[in-house]
DNA sequence: CTTGTCAATGATACGCCGTCTCATTTAAGC
DNA sequence: GCTTAAATGAGACGGCGTATCATTGACAAG
């Protein structure tokens, strides 16, 4: 399912919040950036929004993104070094993501831990585990094949 | 295997970096952690090393905890909200963390993704996977029972 | 032991990133 | 329109980690 303005909207009024301009501005360009699949930062997204109306707030903005981490929209991705950027993901099946170490691409990963490892888990623990964070890290085909061979691309 | 604060001496050791009076107080200092199995946040861990140094350096905490974590003897634990800690691990067999969301506590936990998963993913996404993080989140048996029973603890 | 050298330190300035505050604006029901 | 509370935006603030740099001290050579 492709991800739009709209959708993004929706998912504001259906928290009961306002439709207003800057959270018009911020589903568009999220539409946008959901098509390319790219990630970004929160104060990267606050300065590619002031291209669009420079009085919009960098808090707005920040306001906005915890809204949709939230509500699944944006997935927030860790990386191990303890920086991280977010992504576009909608409010689809449970899922995680695999992050090239060299270009940062982000590809999604429906895999997740077998039911009955986590069951053995919380038994062996006496945990009751209630969620899980998943991170891969690798390189993408595109950057194996820059590493190889160094002439040829970025 | 306990972790001592020789352990960590002989890391900085193999490392080829010199032993200082402030790494043998980090060291001593982490190996009384890992006897409890706490967890602590850098900032932490400096102000309980002025008790024994009052003037111990912000700055060189927090590039021995680095060189720990690149050792292994540390391990960084990040929360879903982007806040996280770090934990005395050693370098053990491979392993991932349980954390309780109500007190904090950190259990390791030796179930990892299948290698087969991790096989199949590669096959699925065109991915060389170099790496993953797996964290849990939970609740502990104490915390759970708190919860039920709130007048009996903490 | 003395000395020379450079790693390591410690004090502090700095910068990033996210939050908080609050006066002003604006969406939305009447 | 008018009213009212939500939302905004400008900027102060704070936490946490890094950078800078003069001083200290570990360690090896003589």
């Amino acid at each position: 399912m492709k991800i739009t303005a709209a959708t993004i909207l929706t998912v504001f009024e259906d928290m009961g919040l306002r439709s207003t301009r800057p959270r018009r501005l911020i589903a568009d360009h999220l539409a946008t950036l959901a098509g390319h699949g790219a990630d970004f930062a929160t104060d990267e997204l606050w300065h590619d929004l002031q291209a669009a109306d420079p009085h919009i707030g960098r808090a707005t903005v920040f306001r906005a993104v915890d809204v949709l981490v939230e509500r699944g929209v944006l997935a927030r991705i860790t990386f191990p070094d303890g920086s991280h950027c977010y992504r576009v993901c909608g409010p689809q099946a449970h899922h995680h993501h695999a992050t090239c170490v060299r270009c940062r691409r982000v590809i999604e990963v429906s895999a997740c831990l077998p039911q009955d490892m986590l069951r053995a888990i919380e038994r062996a623990t006496n945990f009751a585990v209630e969620g899980h964070s998943v991170e891969l890290f690798g390189r993408c085909e595109d950057c194996r094949v820059a590493d190889a061979d160094p002439g040829k691309a970025l």
